[in-house]
DNA sequence: ATCGATTGGGTTGTGCACAATTCAATCGCG
DNA sequence: CGCGATTGAATTGTGCACAACCCAATCGAT
């Protein structure tokens, strides 16, 4: 039995490689990374976003968040404005290439889950229960 | 509930970062990060290693951990040499200070089991194997 | 013994993740 | 109103993760 086999900590870090792994290659047609497609995700289902209510959402922060939507926006599928509002925010929308993309690309995640053997969904929503406990414990710790 | 809430995918990806995170906080007075703590406790445990079976135990390539090693190497707690037997093979092992961390460092992931609720042995297995076949079933997908 | 194929490791380039810093816009307290 | 504090993004720098590629050492079939 290998060292590893006995740590939580690598069965998750293992466990999110092949899922990011896994997004690779179903998104690779489009060129998209798994946070991209993140990002993505939130749009469709909720709207428009600022960077901020993105990092609220996906536990980012403008470090990380700020070159990927860049990228997303140099790809053509967003488009980032100051907010008239208040010059700090700035809102990322979908373009019309961005929208096009919803009905080909959106259904990924549940191919994903498929391909874990998580289509059940009791079993799904245990397994998510549980991990964001663990999550929560861990956040909490961490001070 | 928000989008994110919904995929497995997302809580593997924020679970797994709550890990690093916290291994990130108790490492932080070696300077260590969590995958060089990883090759440190597979030396400790199971003795001299290659580039190449350290790749086989944590799943990643030499892309990634030949400067890894480097890293750990420049920060004096592993050597790195040529093997003689045959030359294409580089040896990866534990120098005195590298020795001398394990006392105090090797607990830190049995520490992190426990901020994260994870103290029970016998609910750490079961965890640990179901991401393990979660994984297997990805990996396998991924062809 | 030779030469084509394989193997082990390293390098380069791209994209996340995160700490730390910067800066402008806004807020709030007096 | 005025000004110090806060907030929202962006930037910089470090370190993983991975694809793609390179090269030298070794293997193997003849």
């Amino acid at each position: 039995m290998a060292v590893t086999d006995e740590m939580v900590c690598f069965s998750l870090y293992s466990a999110a490689r092949a899922t990011t792994q896994a997004y690779r290659t179903l998104l690779a047609p489009w060129g998209l990374t798994y946070p991209q497609y993140l990002v993505l995700a939130i749009l469709w289902m909720e709207g428009e976003q600022t960077i901020g209510s993105l990092g609220d959402a996906m536990q980012l922060d403008s470090g990380t968040l700020s070159p990927l939507v860049r990228r997303l926006e140099q790809a053509g599928f967003v488009a980032r404005a100051r907010s008239t509002a208040d010059e700090r925010v700035v809102t990322v929308g979908l373009t019309d290439a961005g929208t096009a993309l919803r009905a080909e690309v959106a259904p990924v995640h549940t191919k994903i889950a498929a391909l874990a053997g998580m289509q059940d969904d009791d079993e799904r929503r245990r397994l998510i229960t549980e991990l964001q406990e663990l999550t929560a414990r861990l956040q909490r710790a961490d001070h």
